[in-house]
This record gives structure tokens, sequence and C-alpha cells, in this order.
DNA sequence: GCCGTTTTCGGCCCGACTGTTTTCAGTCG
């Protein structure tokens, strides 16, 4: 059972104790809407955490929903959900899934009309709409009855439009809506928020806060944008459209002396946002979008803030950086003023896995540009040094003795842009396949032509776990393999990855000075951020790379620190933020 | 049902918008 199942029972157990009664499990709904966000949120699997006894470990799942869990696992059914979901039609599940019908409507909607088949219920229920039946049934009405149709029609024919975005591509919507928004003279501030802002590897909504003295005008402006849909709702400090791609942008303001508060708020987490209010409600201090209530005093006036930094201040906290608002810890640390000085962009001195167009003809991609292209690139962009990585030549068309003359002809060419070009400093590296038996694609005497080689799986992705960290710890193993690359091999949306026991993993590569890879690459983002700060702990290396093929990719090292920071990485962690000496030196090591 | 530097008992974030009401329920973030 995969994650996203579990989560979606444990969102059918929510509904069917709101249906019974919402009042008396009031906490219990709380308990497991939490437990299911945690779920979904959660890169492990929860079978493995399950399997290694660490179920208790992910916030708020505490013994009895631990319980539940391994039951699960054990008789494929929970006893107790049984009992809390007897009496509810499964078609009313699916009626939930559909934006803005909740439990209370779906179950209405499905005793009305005797719609108990899950598989009919969509249908059944377009038709009872445009007949004009819904409108009929108390505390429904034709309005409601048209927004129902609508969000059906939407559902059933857009089912594909709720995959969530990946990060690069929100970022240029967000761009575009924000252009827009700053063109207006009543709008004095407009910025991203939301998980746009905290960097998640994929972006469902785009959240963007206004800062202006006349609500109502920006509002007006931004439900105007020329290439919406259309409008989801609209109120005097809220609003969201429809683009016409079918995403989502929801819009909220603030004046600007509160705009600080709109900020922390937007930006999220929800459960940081929750855990922060908590923490503060125990200061006697109420916190909103707003700003601060003081609940002590007599007045409870409110407080407002320009900056996050006052509000995170007024708090007795240090500004959280948004990648790591994820309530995992950050509140606490923030409070003794102790936070991690997480890395930065500016800290990175090298993009060290580039594909150039050098026809060294390998079995995969080649590059677009060639190493000269790529290496004054390098310079625009501030770097001291690059590496370039494409991938070995073919083994299945060329002699070992085919391939060691590719590679020296590559150097040659590598060496006479070092010797012709002062700016940049090169490591002549190659990006080399783990092949299934561990051992690497090509000989040690080629190897030795070779700064160093990143090692990395293309092939027999479905090996289980145990052979496939054999292999890639075989392939580590080389003296002159120092770095795995994407290490998981999941493409977002696309597959998950392939089996690993990353444990195993830091271990080998804590005691053998081998780096993992922060592959920046948008469908990749690998290694994933939950295991960006367990390397963290392990007090494992890293190396922040683009794995670009083209001159315009080498712009997504952004994307790849973003992921480092939401893994809690400091800059002592990234071998790439290094001086070229340093770095040439823990390549010997 | 979870959680703990006020607490192993007794708390549990805060507010927006819509439609159908005539003061609120449902849904969402």
């Amino acid at each position: 059972m995969s994650n996203q199942q579990i989560a979606k029972l444990f969102r059918n157990v929510v509904a069917a104790y709101s249906i019974k009664d919402e009042k008396k499990f009031h906490f219990q709904i709380l308990a497991y809407q939490t437990a299911a966000e945690t779920i979904l949120n959660t890169t492990e699997e929860i079978k493995d955490l399950y399997k290694e006894g660490k179920l208790i470990s992910l916030p708020g799942i505490g013994e009895t929903i631990k319980g539940r869990i391994e039951e699960l696992f054990k008789k494929d059914h929970v006893a107790h959900f049984d009992w809390v979901l007897k009496g509810i039609p499964k078609s009313v599940f699916v009626l939930i899934e559909i934006p803005t019908i909740g439990p209370k409507k779906a179950y209405k909607l499905v005793k009305e009309f005797s719609l108990e088949n899950p598989d009919e219920v969509i249908e059944k229920l377009i038709f009872k709409a445009k007949n004009g039946e819904i409108a009929k049934i108390p505390s429904f009405g034709e309005k409601s009855e048209q927004d129902i149709l609508r969000a059906l029609l939407e559902y059933k024919t857009g089912k594909n439009k709720t995959a969530r975005m990946v990060l690069p591509y929100a970022a240029e919507i967000a761009e575009r809506i924000i252009a827009y928004l700053k063109k207006s003279s009543v709008i004095a501030e407009a910025v991203v928020l939301g998980s746009l802002r905290r960097m998640m590897p994929t972006v469902g909504d785009i959240d963007v806060a206004v800062a202006t003295n006349e609500p109502e005008k920006a509002i007006q402006y931004f439900v105007s944008y020329p290439y919406k849909d259309r409008i989801v709702e609209k109120g005097p400090r809220t609003a969201s459209i429809l683009t016409s791609g079918g995403k989502q942008i929801d819009l909220m303001v603030q004046p600007t002396e509160g705009f600080g508060a709109l900020l922390q708020h937007f930006t999220g987490s929800k459960a940081h946002n929750v855990h922060l209010r908590e923490f503060a409600l125990k200061k006697g201090l109420s916190l909103s979008e707003k700003g601060i209530k003081n609940l002590k005093g007599k007045g409870q006036k409110l407080k407002t803030y320009d900056s996050e930094e006052k509000f995170y201040s007024a708090l007795g906290l240090s500004w959280i950086p948004p990648e790591i608002r994820e309530d995992t810890g950050e509140i606490e640390l923030a409070e003794q003023q102790n936070l991690p000085q997480l890395v930065e962009l500016s800290d990175i001195k090298g993009d060290l896995h580039l594909h150039s167009d050098f026809p060294i003809e390998p079995s995969h991609d080649l590059g677009h540009n060639s190493l000269n292209e790529m290496a004054e690139y390098a310079k625009k962009l501030n770097y001291e040094y690059v590496g370039f990585s494409e991938h070995n030549p073919s083994i299945s068309k060329h002699s070992k003795n085919d391939i060691y003359f590719l590679i020296a002809r590559r150097n040659n060419l590598i060496e006479q842009i070092i010797s012709s070009n002062k700016g940049i400093r090169i490591l002549k590296l190659l990006e080399i396949d783990i092949l299934t038996d561990g051992s690497l694609a090509i000989n040690n005497n080629s190897l030795d032509l070779l700064d160093g080689a990143i090692v990395s799986i293309h092939s027999s992705f479905n090996t289980d776990k145990n052979e496939m960290t054999k292999r890639v710890i075989e392939g580590l193993s080389h003296p002159k393999a120092k770095i795995l690359a994407h290490p998981t091999g999941r493409l977002l949306n696309k597959r998950p990855g392939y089996n690993l026991d990353f444990e195993k993993l830091f271990d080998f590569c804590k005691k053998n000075n081998k780096a993992l890879e922060i592959n920046s690459w948008p469908l990749r983002l690998d290694l994933p951020d939950s295991l960006i700060r367990q390397a963290v702990k392990y007090k494992i290396k890293m190396v922040i790379n683009t794995d670009s093929h083209s001159l315009s990719e080498m712009n997504l090292m952004k994307y790849g620190v973003a992921m480092a920071r939401r893994g809690w990485a400091e800059k002592c962690d990234i071998i790439n933020t290094l001086p070229y000496e340093k770095l040439l030196d823990w390549f010997k090591k």
C-alpha cells in the first residue's frame, strides 16, 4: 500500500467522522487530518518505516495511529476503520475528491438520490444537476447546483490537471502574474509565497501576496488578469482565479504596515503555522495574517508588522528561512537563536556535472554546447571551476582501446581550453554507468585519465533493495569513483526511483569519503530533501550539480541549492563550495 | 488522537469566502 493510498484512507476516515458527528469526533478528525498530511509529505515509504519500526518518529503519528497502520499492513484492513466507515456509501469517498464538495455535501447528495454505486455517481449526479433536481434539496439552491455541475464536469474532463507542477514551471507562471500585478499603481509590493517560496519540488496552487492601501482596487485588478479562465472567488481581502492553463492562483492582501504578518502566514507550511500559533498562545499571543494580538492586555489591540523579521522577533524567534518552515524542529532552534547557516547559491564555486557536445559516443545523451561555450558560461556565473562529466563512451560499440582514446581526445581539448583560458579551472570527470554486477563501465586505464568519476545507475531499475545497494556500493568502491549522481533515480510525477538502503549507503560514504549528488534538474531534484537532512546528520559530503546538457540548464543550480537548504545543509556539507585546490585534494583523498 | 520547559491531563490556530440563511454551515488554506 502506497503513502497516497494510506493518506486517502485516512481522509475517508476523516470524512466518515465528520458525517457521523463532527463535534464528538473533532479531535480525532484533527489527528487523522494531520497524520494524512504527514504521510503525504513524507518521501520515505510508510511501509518501509513500518518494517523498520520507525513509524512513531513521524510527527502526528502516536501510539494509536501507529497501531492502525500496523494492523493495515498485517491484515489488509483495520477493524476500527471498518466500524467508522460503516454505513457511508463508497460513492461519498469519490465525491469528496472534487474541490468544493466536502463530506457533508457528498453525503447529502448520495443519500438524496440513492447514488450508492461509486462507478456511476459522477455521471448520475451530472444528470441530476442538469435536470435541476439538486436545487430542490433544502440548503442547496440554483447557484450551488451550477457550482456542483461545473466542479463535476471539470473533474471528469481534467483529472490530469490535478498533477502538481514541477517547481520551475510554477515559478514561470508566478513570474508572469507578479509582473502583471506590479504594473498596478495601487499595488506597493507583490510577492510569491506558499509552497513555491518554500521551494517544494512540486507546487499545487500559486500563492501571491500584495501590499496595498486600496485592497478593493488591488483585488479588482488581480481578477482582471488577462490570462485567466475564470474567477473562483473574490472577497474584500482574498481572491482566487484559474488561469487558462487550469492552474489556480490565490491572492491575499494587507496594508503595507501589516505586510510582514501576511508574508509569514501565507508562506506556511500549515504545520509550521499551527505550531507557531500554539507556541504563541502559550505566551498569551494570538497570531493571524493581520498581526499579533496580546490576549493578556485589556485592550487586546492588534499589533502590525511590516516585515517578517519583526514578526518572528516579536515572538522571541530569529527569522526562519522559508525552505525549512515544515515544523521539523526549526521553531525550537529559532527560539534558541541556533538555526543552521543554510548553504546559499553564492557559496557555490563550480558545477561538476556538465555534458558537453564533445563526440564521446555515449550510449546515453550528449550535450548541445561545446566544452568551450560551457566553460565561458561558467565564468558568467562567477564560478571558479567546472567539471566535465559526459557519459562514458558506449561499451557495446567500442573496444577498451577505443574508449581510452576517446577520453584522451576529450582531455586534450580540455587541456587546450585550460591553457588558453585562464579565467576558469576545469576538472576532467566522466559520468560512468554502474553495470548490473556493480562494476564500472570503463576499465582502470581509462579511469586513470580522469581527476575523478561520477557514477550512476541508468539500467535495471527494478532490482531488489539489497542487490541494488550492493551494486551501488560496489560501483562507488573504486578509488576514482567519488560521487554518486542522482542517488534515488526518481523522476517527479513519473517514477518513484529504485530501492536503496540509504543507511548502508550513508555508512559506506562516511567511511570511504564519497559524496552524494544533489541533482538540480527539475524532474529529478535528487537527493530528495528528507534524505539530504539525514545525510547532513550522518555528516556525509554532498555536491550540488545541474547535470546540464545546454547553457540555459546551467542556471538551474538555484533549485539544487534550494533542495540542499530544505534538507538543512550548510556550506560545509557541500564540496563544491570548496576552492579549487581544496576540491582537488578532496578528489585525491 | 496527539503532545509536553505551565501540563502524563487537559489542552488543541485563525481566518477567508460562498450560498442559503436571516445568523450560519460548509469548504478551504
